[in-house]
DNA sequence: GAATTGAATATTGTATGCAAAAAACACTAA
DNA sequence: TTAGTGTTTTTTGCATACAATATTCAATTC
């Protein structure tokens, strides 16, 4: 018996993935108050699967709703956002270990390819493309080690930890250089199947960006106008 | 300017939680299908706040969403318990890690009051009333080591920890006499301030359930029938 | 001019209505 | 019987309608 008949995809789904984007993206920026007949009119549909889009965005804690009055973009509180970091730093740990416990011949290959001719310069198209490998790189273990309920949490929380600072060095809290022999260790730990030293590593790496990022927040409050309305 | 507004709830929302817990109270049973016009019906509401509850369920995974057939009380499956399983171990060993680090000498003694009457006969109103501490110990934990992401995740995934086997020694997966000696470190470990060796018994404690569960998992494989439709 | 009030307007939360899809049923032919 | 087919009934997904609440803004008072 086939299973592939799920073709109806429900339009409160489109509106979904459509309404994230568009806030990853930063086209509706944190604070500002979603329109609900605007932006239904916007999307051709009527209020219905937009709210019901909103409030699965409101679970992922992209949006806020303020009851009777309306939904608004999240702005993430730097005590969040380390927060996600902390909560990845255990996540993608677990997947470092499994992906090391159940890594095929053929995956650890595809795993070393990773990061082979990284580009250490300063250039911005360098970081760019280090940026970008970065997170195929966390993608693929993801992939790797995790299982449903894993990716799923991943996926709503990475958002946070990547749609804050996207505009800094790519979203890359640490350079590159510094960056690059943590993932060789981490890759070769998990191509060469050692779970508790793959966590380690993984767990290591994670710490050091959100110490980084401490530091970073800690000099911005020091230096610039904070902007942080109620 | 205070901010104790909030008091209208809306709709959706308690009849979000009136059916989490008639899910969790088995009074849907996994499989069951769920009429909306019925339950909606049995609510006094219209299909429109139960039709956003439903999606936030789905979301929780306590519910399956099949387009343009319905929604269905999930069934959970026995490789997903165990995955619940994995992550509460890194999530709680996390909250144990942040407990031990910023408890106060007064929480540390009202962490110290768990367990302390604790009766470890076999009778099941002894075993009932020590699943409740553990509750209540594992609730207590979290609130003092979580933070809004991590409480949210572990309340969603818990459920799914707690709903299976919600009938054999009271949702117990191993004997107190075998649990509470560890409960005991982690306590000690968590008001004493031992954030590393906090995260390690956590992780030990759950990890031992984890490996008890698979093995009567597999055992009942063996012996019973096994009822397991599509 | 600043603060206060109150009508006018906009927006939300929920119920209802309706077309399309799925399920249930009844009837016919092997 | 059983398999197949057309028809009725049910249920879903979405749009729309409407009352209740929020917001805006002009008029009024101090």
């Amino acid at each position: 018996m086939k299973k592939l008949g799920t073709r109806h995809e429900n339009l409160d789904f489109k509106v979904y993935r459509e309404l994230k984007s568009m806030i990853v993206d930063r086209k509706l920026k944190p604070g500002d108050k979603i329109l609900q007949e605007k932006i239904a009119r916007e999307f051709g549909v009527s209020r219905t699967p937009l709210m019901c889009a909103l409030k699965k965005l409101e679970q992922e804690k992209l949006v806020q709703a303020v009851p009777r009055r309306g939904f608004y973009v999240r702005r993430f509180t730097k005590e969040e956002v380390l927060e996600a970091f902390e909560l990845r730093e255990i996540l993608e740990g677990l997947a470092a270990r499994r992906a090391a416990h159940i890594i095929s011949p053929a995956q650890a290959d595809r795993l070393r390819g990773f990061f082979r001719d990284a580009d250490l310069s300063d250039s911005a198209q360098s970081i760019k493309r280090y940026a970008e490998e970065d997170r195929r790189f966390h993608q693929f273990l993801i992939e790797l080690g995790g299982f449903d309920l894993l990716n799923d949490i991943l996926e709503n929380y990475n958002i946070i930890t990547v749609s804050y600072r996207i505009d800094v060095m790519e979203g890359l809290v640490r350079h590159p250089r510094e960056t690059l022999p943590e993932h060789e260790a981490l890759i070769e730990a998990i191509a060469s199947g050692k779970p508790e030293q793959a966590e380690k590593i993984a767990r290591q790496h994670f710490n050091r960006s959100r110490q980084q990022l401490m530091k970073d927040m800690l000099q911005e409050k020091m230096a610039g106008t904070q902007r942080q309305p109620a």
